[in-house]
DNA sequence: AGACATTTATTCGAATACGAATGATTAATC
DNA sequence: GATTAATCATTCGTATTCGAATAAATGTCT
């Protein structure tokens, strides 16, 4: 019963998504919030006034993700949503105090433990981890995203998904 | 804007959890089944007759998920459901002829890409990145694992948890 | 045996997450 | 200016995922 190092990966990846939401379980007991509504919430307070799409991108989530996860902390009196009267289809999202002084007293959108041990680390493991996990998350993305460079047909890709397609 | 060690940690997390569900959707469409569906049924036919709760422990998902993934592929004639004779609560799955088949023509359930890239790396690198991968999932772990393990049973498990990198 | 606890699987409710389709608005083309 | 295309956010439908509660079966202890 070997198993390859490919099977490892898998293995070490189902565990970490596992862990990831776990905690986000743990944390919305603990401050009334979830990981992504809290990363959400921490990206608008970031770069102020945010549009969605804006946000989706700059998270890695859907659209359609980031509009449910809006309008859950919005019911909450967390974020407030504005149409912008320059483009009357965006829309902005902000936060009221009461999501400010929320979001303040969070902790991190990653496990405390995993935090402090990381940076617990020497410098050149945290960048050795740091790599790795760009490494993986690249190669995984390498038919889909891809930053500037050409990418023409020669295979699969009919339709670029185009989600988030423009970066920066 | 600068950005540390660990915010690029929770990008690259990010990326990572959603080029996974992406490509589940996508072996949905090619396939039929999505990433877990075949992951379980892989698994079983690994193990040969399991339980759900061996399943469950084997591939990092709760009880209640491997059920309700297993309602499905069991409503489509791939899995079939066997009441233990020996012991009346547990349930063993197993592959019918259709579910065979139907994963012997199926990909893995990583990212073609990744694989074909990840299997073209040095194997220095392979280790590097599977180590570090084992080392983020240990310290997301790192409380529940010592709050949990209760490996009872003098019977066939070996280890139920085996979350920590431990053996190479 | 009877009372209590544990284990196993299922059901339920909530949150996340996506694509596809829709509605509203703006941009582009004629 | 009107028609068409593109963009932005939302809604809808489906799947995953978990904990908690539940039901059924087994184990334990007196």
């Amino acid at each position: 019963m070997e198993s390859t190092q490919e099977d490892q990966v898998l293995i070490s990846l189902r565990q970490i998504i596992r862990a990831t939401d776990l905690y986000s379980r743990q944390l919305s007991k603990q401050v009334g919030l979830t990981a992504p509504q809290l990363l959400v919430m921490q990206t608008i307070h970031r770069l102020g006034a945010t549009s969605i799409s804006k946000l989706s991108s700059e998270i890695s989530l859907s659209q359609a993700t980031v509009t449910s996860i809006i309008d859950r902390v919005e019911a909450r009196g967390l974020v407030k949503r504005h149409r912008s009267s320059a483009d009357r289809r965006v829309v902005h999202a902000t936060l009221t105090a009461a999501g400010i002084e929320k979001i303040s007293a969070a902790p991190t959108p990653l496990q405390d433990v995993f935090s402090k041990q990381f940076s617990s680390l020497e410098a050149w493991e945290q960048s050795m981890i740091v790599a790795s996990l760009q490494r993986v998350a690249s190669m995984m993305n390498a038919e889909k995203i891809d930053a500037s460079p050409v990418l023409h047909v020669g295979g699969s890709i009919e339709k670029v998904t185009e989600i988030h397609g423009k970066e920066a």
